[in-house]
DNA sequence: TTGACAACATACATGCATGTATGTATAATT
DNA sequence: AATTATACATACATGCATGTATGTTGTCAA
């Protein structure tokens, strides 16, 4: 029975995946952790074992998708362009297209657009909420140099533009993962995301904004 | 016990707002009927009395919570301004504030946000999501009375510029709801919705769009 | 005014999910 | 080579939520 830590450490991740899975067709709170075992061809001792319970199985699959976005925007900054702006929009546009292609971030991304943080999981509200904030802040950092580079208006607040694009891509992405008709990723999200910066460039660019009270 | 056909919808009411207390507080799935009876002061009885299970209670709630919006839009379409887009400008915001001022309401839609559809509430998934639709129809004839109108570009597609208004709204909302301290109505959705329709109005307007391949 | 039915309350049966306790075989350690 | 701790599987106890069945009291209709 005893297997080598190796083997060990890959029935974990069986199990994290599995649970995936099983969130995602039933839901969270609709999974026992017997549904997991089983899809993972193990028993609940196993799933007991590597994980105390079902929250921290939540929570995992929540590190592992943060881990990967911030290691994304992260490198992205790295490379310092000369149009912010642009730099900005054509990572928006990649990070999209990249959960389109990877499923199992998509799947994984849309647990936490509809998770109720309000029962078990309030243990961890806090802590995703603030992972959250830390994303955007790095999103900021772009407007930050945008200003400094003088292209944009001096009067623009970086934060309400963070935010501005911030819902904007909390829309897209609920309607998206939502499986809804409305969007489709290859041939709205581009568009959206262009009309988007469009505005931006339009209100902030050269002339004063016009409409901000 | 029995009760006058009043008393006896004033108990229905009232269990469904006990209902929103609990779903708010603790979540839909963490909730049971005994905690809503309890909250309502009734037994269980009464709940299987006037609903046949938890699903219905959510589906009820929901009809309630639409058919104020698409009462509220409906209204305001029969006033035909000159200005469509300030009007839905104008409306959006008016929506904003009633939903701060209405804390059933913003409960009630807060509950929508973060349900999980996959579960037993599979049942009404496909009815909420046509309803919503509808919500989306009604935006889009403001746009293209503004088409008509010669206010847009020819070229301007309703279509998209309902889905960047919804896509944005639906941002802030759930940021709103979610009670994020990004997001507060009252000092920051009247500048984000104003700045989303500048950038319409300035790149819809009278040249060409710039951007849009 | 009296039956019939509405509007619940109470009681019961069932099943499922959780957590833990214990068993067991085998890898790692010495 | 013997021991120990690991990586699980199995078994058990508990509680809670659901649904239904039945009881009770008052209302309304005739």
């Amino acid at each position: 029975m005893r297997k080598t830590k190796e083997e060990a450490q890959k029935t974990k991740e069986t199990i994290l995946m599995a649970a995936l899975d099983c969130f995602s067709d039933q839901g969270y709170f609709n999974t026992s952790l017997d549904d997991i075992a089983k899809a993972a061809e193990v028993t609940r001792g196993a799933v007991y074992w590597h994980f105390s319970n079902k929250p921290e199985i939540f929570d995992a699959l929540h590190d592992s998708l943060h881990e990967s976005f911030i290691e994304m925007i992260t490198k992205d900054l790295e490379r310092d362009s000369s149009e912010p702006l642009r730099q900005l929009e054509e990572l928006i546009i990649k990070l999209l297209k990249d959960l389109e292609r990877n499923e199992t971030k998509t799947r994984t991304l849309k647990l936490f657009y509809h998770c109720d943080y309000s029962g078990d999981l309030n243990q961890f509200k806090q802590k995703h909420q603030d992972n959250k904030y830390k994303s955007l802040q790095l999103m900021s950092s772009y407007f930050q140099r945008a200003q400094q580079k003088g292209q944009l208006n001096k009067t623009a607040e970086p934060e309400i533009l963070t935010l501005t694009l911030h819902c904007f891509l909390k829309g897209i992405l609920y309607e998206h993962l939502n499986g809804s008709t409305l969007i489709n990723i290859n041939s709205h999200a581009e568009r959206l995301i262009k009309q988007l910066f469009n505005g931006l460039n339009d209100c902030h660019a050269s002339l004063g904004c016009k409409g901000n009270s």
